[in-house]
RNA sequence: GACUCCGUAGCUCAGCUGGAUAGAGCAACGGUUUUCUAAACCGUCGGUCACAGGUUCGAAUCCUGUCGGGGUCGCCA
């Protein structure tokens, strides 16, 4: 149960009562009434702006409108006080009654605390990687993997039906370069020599098990025909495929949907989303303006498809046809787009690196085009630019042949936990530095060492308690629990639906990150306290009521931790 | 030139879709350990939220403009 949400309701019935009276005017706008946790403690715990947001469609002062607030919510059976102060903010102090029943709810909840409904089953489908199959991903790829992904557990949690998928671009101009590479390891594999790897073609190692692939598999016979290129091409795709889903997997990431680009091309999908644009006015035969930025030789007026993007916010119009006829990108995109609005998703959320950034405005237009303006929800994270050093240093890459890092590298140099909890411990817009030496330190200075090690420490408690033998009849009473630093864990504890919630609707998975370190600090304070305070220890000799109720509640610490890794895709470690 | 992200403490960053006196960590300084994991904790110091306007009860947050930094600007993918 999110507390806070449950105290907007109550704010807003009380609203509606006094409407019914006809103490407020009728159609207040509520959408802006917010209950949240108070930024000083000492208000209260939960701060309510119902008379500031109210007073003035009520024509009234907002203590006026505190004023007649004040009365109901005081009735409420779990408030103990309310208070009026600063602008107008209503403050609720609850009854110390109130905070077992949350930690009684946590511990019942287990795995599944934090979790929603706020998701209605809603459709939702995460594309993320979707890197073009010509080569293993890099460190480039990473960020956008796992944000995808803990996204994608995100979302499941708060109850929206959520589809993980790839885009495989097995269509365009760059899988025929793959394919000829791979041909040329294929020759290789058959005992010619082919020298250096002309410039244009890719040039890595990673294709010599695809050249010898295709030895073992056809021998000789692909050497004479003229019409290898489809077959290898096929080969080629299919391979680098297992091996990205490979590189995936070392991140445990599992994408349910790979979708195929060419698969749109071959069932006529791409002509029929741009004849139902055409027929809605959307396309358009015409000219564009000369490109901007740097010139381009290339660049030729003429006569070409156009989808007219510009009228639903992009820059310029794009085109949908190359001048040899065949699609473009773009056009694959608008055949997509549609596909995943037949399947009924009401949300679109892109994971894109930053370089892609251009490309959101015409995503957005497309699925306005095609689904009518405001039915589907486009929502495009870019993830900044993830910078690599290594104690200090920036780690040099260049594009040249085996001089750039895997995503492959990175996991097995420090672990999947590592690599998934340092990606999530910053908003996607800001650029990220990844030090090699500092994710891995075992120190405070490093948050994912800081959160495990809360969890460890729990753990080991817990063990510890099965050897001291508490009596089967202790019982468990969260009332016990009074000390400022227990306090203040029950707070932030009460604070985990809210703060998932939040970051379900925002689409940051971020924010579970932050909370976990504030989380594990508060931990680690009450743990340090037990030292000065040997009383405020868990397990306490002859006590079994109070180190019962305590281990309860380091369980429910736990399931926080637990969980909120869980969404990050990070495995808690029980001992360190 | 256009679009987009960013600009918060000496450094690295949060800031809960507009709330009350702007918060952490690092660094600096001082303290805590016969103890359930000191790999930790507590305290002090540190701010013109880039700048200028606007919107309103109220702005780091929203709008406009300026400055500074990153990214993008193809019939590529």
């Amino acid at each position: 149960m999110n507390l806070f949400a449950h105290f907007q309701g109550v704010v807003a019935n009380a609203v509606e009562t006094l409407v019914g009276q006809g103490k407020l005017p009728a159609c207040l706008d509520l959408s802006k009434l917010t209950a949240e946790p108070p930024r000083d403690a000492t208000h209260g715990d939960v701060a309510v702006n119902a008379a500031m947001v109210l007073a003035k469609p009520a024509g009234m002062s907002p203590r006026a409108v505190a004023d007649l607030l004040v009365p109901l919510l005081v009735s409420d059976p779990d408030t103990a006080a309310v208070t009026v102060a600063g602008p107008g903010f209503i403050n609720i102090k609850l009854k110390d009654s109130f905070w077992p029943r949350v930690l009684q709810a946590a511990l019942g909840q287990g795995d599944q605390f934090g979790s929603s409904k706020i998701g209605s089953n809603q459709k939702v489908n995460v594309e993320y990687v979707s890197a073009n199959p010509t080569g293993p991903l890099h460190v480039g790829h990473c960020r956008g993997a796992v944000f995808g992904d803990a996204l994608a557990s995100l979302l499941k949690f708060s109850g929206y039906d959520v589809t993980k998928e790839y885009y495989m671009n097995d269509a365009g101009g760059q899988v025929n370069v793959l394919a000829e590479s791979a041909y040329l390891r294929y020759r290789e594999a058959l005992g010619e020599d082919i020298g250096e790897i002309p410039a244009g073609l890719y040039p890595g190692d990673y294709l010599k098990p695809v050249g010898e692939a295709l030895a073992k598999e056809y021998g000789k016979s692909l050497l004479g025909i003229n019409d290898w290129l489809p077959l290898v091409r096929d080969k080629s795709i299919s391979m680098m495929m297992d091996m990205i889903r490979d590189d995936l997997a070392s991140l445990d990431i599992k994408q349910e949907v790979f979708f195929s680009e060419k698969s749109l091309q071959a069932d006529g999908s791409v002509a029929k989303a741009i004849a139902k644009l055409r027929a809605s006015g959307d396309v358009y035969e015409g000219r564009l303006p000369p490109p901007k930025g740097e010139v381009n030789e290339d660049w030729e007026d003429r006569e070409q498809t156009l989808f007219r993007s510009t009228a639903l916010g992009d820059d310029v119009d794009r085109a949908l046809l190359k001048s040899d006829g065949s699609f473009t990108y773009f056009a694959s995109d608008v055949a997509y787009s549609q596909n995943k609005i037949d399947r009924g998703f009401k949300q679109l959320i892109y994971v894109l690196g930053a370089d892609h950034g251009g490309y959101v405005k015409r995503l957005q237009a497309v699925a306005s085009a095609l689904a009518g303006p405001g039915v589907v929800q486009v929502d495009a994270k870019l993830c900044q630019l993830v910078k690599l050093f290594r104690n200090g240093e920036p780690v040099r890459m260049s594009k040249r042949a085996g001089e750039f890092v895997t995503l492959r590298d990175v996991v097995d140099e420090v672990g999947p936990d590592v690599v998934r909890f340092m990606m999530l411990y910053r908003k996607n817009e800001a650029p990220l530095d990844f030090d090699f030496a500092k994710v891995t330190e075992q120190s405070k200075d490093n948050p994912v060492f800081y959160v495990q090690y809360a969890h460890a420490r729990i753990c080991s408690v817990l063990r510890n308690a099965e050897a001291a033998g508490l009596k089967s009849d202790a019982k468990i009473d969260f009332n016990l629990l009074t000390d400022e630093a227990e306090k203040a864990l029950i707070l932030r504890i009460a604070a985990f639906p809210r703060v998932i919630e939040a970051a379900a609707l925002a689409h940051e998975p971020h924010r579970i990150s932050f909370y976990l370190y504030d989380l594990a600090s508060d931990f680690h304070s009450l743990w340090n306290k037990g030292k000065e305070l040997p009383q405020l220890r868990f397990i306490l000799q002859d006590q079994d009521n109070i180190s019962l109720t305590r281990l309860a509640f380091l369980r429910v610490i736990r399931y926080c931790l637990a969980n909120g890794l869980g969404l990050l895709g990070v495995k808690p470690a029980s001992e360190m």
